[in-house]
DNA sequence: CAAACAATGTGCAAAAATACACAGAGGTCC
DNA sequence: GGACCTCTGTGTATTTTTGCACATTGTTTG
């Protein structure tokens, strides 16, 4: 007999017409997908399918079997929903609470893509640097530099990034050259305010430079690097954010160097709320397929 | 999301009760079928099955569970036979309770004609005079006395029958000869144990004899028939059992007999399930083709 | 017209699922 | 009460499925 399952490598196809898209949407391989079809279409005797390199078309046999996969969906839907309890339609508002330059910069500039797999998920980015509380529904889903030790909460990293020591060009022609940390004495910085400063996690730049010269201070992550690009100093910059700027330089990156990691962090009572799940998928998979920018290989 | 083929696993194992024989069918290991169980559960987040080394049995969320599965077979079904147009209907397993003696002698005489007719229709009987539960899955079909009043069945008559008074010609011939119901006080009988008895419907002996001397009780139709061959005593007994058996006279027949009926009961999700359907089919024109027999007409 | 991009298909390695072998538990029969 | 049978559960080997890397094809853009 068929193998079920293909049935929704099926539908998923039928809806978005290419193998990759389709892909995407189950969180598989786009050669999985293909391999699935060719298995269904043998197994039925029928071509389900006109293939060509611009997608995949439902032939005439492809349209007949469509209702009857969809109301298998549905009822699998139905019967999920009645046994496990759990909400299965991915539609509703999702608040995510992220530290700031990961939401600037990774998240944000992917939403295109997350709307075009979830249309009816509304995220909210919480762009936020301190500790956000889940059990008081601040927020759906946190992502923190690290794993969290309390509360009803379920996490997973969810990657590691690196930080490396960025001055502006411009600020660098104008200033001694650096060819060595002792050389780092004679210049200016840029960092967090201590007694406001929310996670420990942050207090770094103290761990790579003995008694940097601060002439600058804010909680604000963007106002940090918006300083840096003013060349107001040197700053310890996140290298998925600073790699991407022509104006900024690394300063011996071979020596200066801070890694953390990001964790998920989820109520467990949400854990398996569908559209919750869906974002958790995302997030996962996004900073999967962002793993060397965000560790700071070019 | 689950396996939707884990469904098939669940259902599989639903109707027969053990994973062996569930695994027999699905042509599987009794590991996998153990460990698909298994995975259903979890990600349903709910226990499907009572488990014992005996086998297992269905918790209320796998009742629950249970006409989604058939639904999406039943669909799965449609669809192969739509697109493939193999015809999958009349194949798997029906089990059929029914009462004892029509088992026996009746539906069992007949199973080459049925075989004959559906040959991949796996018929099985279960011989049994007690309530089965149809709602609890027991067997799809039920053959009952009465019609039931409970539960969501259909059901509907198949027939009458009789039974009558007969002795074993042995047991006549030693004792004194029976012209009138008078003449049956000095006679030895035998019947069902009254505290024991099942059904209201079997207890009939007291409602043709007054005061009968009952000398062997038993709850088993054929422990009570072999009983009356070998002269024990008197009893009432199908006709359809005994006028093919030269070795039993009928006492009175004129006077002594009582009339039933068998009922037909499916529940009401399984009633378009093709092998259900032919099964009923089947069975309401065996019924109908023995009218006489069933009714004592020689 | 060539380069770049998007999408599919193929071969192979890795991961997951299944089968196999066997141990343990419970029930039946002599 | 012990031997035997039936059934389930576990560990491991084998098989199957999936992902990854890359080749190929077709389309688009400069």
């Amino acid at each position: 007999m068929y193998d079920w399952n293909d049935l929704r490598f099926f539908l998923e196809l039928s809806r978005r017409g290419r193998l990759i898209s389709a892909a995407r949407k189950l969180h598989v391989d786009h050669t999985t997908v293909s391999r699935r079809i060719a298995a269904l279409e043998d197994e039925l005797n029928a071509r389900l399918f006109d293939k060509s390199p611009r997608g995949y078309k439902l032939t005439d046999a492809g349209l007949r079997l469509l209702p009857f996969a969809e109301q298998m969906e549905a009822q699998s839907n139905r019967l999920y929903q009645e046994i496990s309890g759990k909400d299965t339609r991915l539609s509703g508002t999702v608040r995510l609470a992220v530290p700031e330059a990961l939401g600037a910069h990774i998240i944000a500039h992917n939403m295109g893509q997350f709307r075009e797999m979830h249309p009816d998920i509304e995220l909210e980015l919480m762009a936020e640097s301190r500790r956000t509380s889940l059990s008081k529904r601040e927020a759906d889903i946190a992502i923190t530099l690290a794993r969290p030790t309390t509360g009803r909460v379920i996490a997973w990293k969810l990657c590691d990034y690196r930080l490396k020591l960025y001055g502006a060009k411009a600020y660098l022609d104008r200033h001694p050259e650096i060819s060595k940390i002792d050389d780092l004495s004679g210049h200016d910085f840029i960092s967090y305010i201590d007694d406001l400063i929310q996670l420990p996690e942050l207090r770094f730049l103290d761990q790579v430079i003995k008694d940097p010269h601060v002439v600058f201070r804010s909680t604000n992550v963007m106002a940090q690097y918006n300083a840096t690009l003013d060349s107001i100093g040197l700053s310890l910059v996140h290298c998925f954010m600073a790699d991407q700027d022509p104006r900024l330089s690394p300063v011996l990156p071979q020596d200066i160097f801070i890694d953390r990691e990001y964790w998920l962090v989820v109520h467990e009572d949400l854990r398996h709320v569908a559209r919750v799940d869906a974002v958790c998928r995302f997030l996962t998979q996004l900073l999967k397929d962002h793993h060397n920018r965000m560790i700071g290989y070019i």
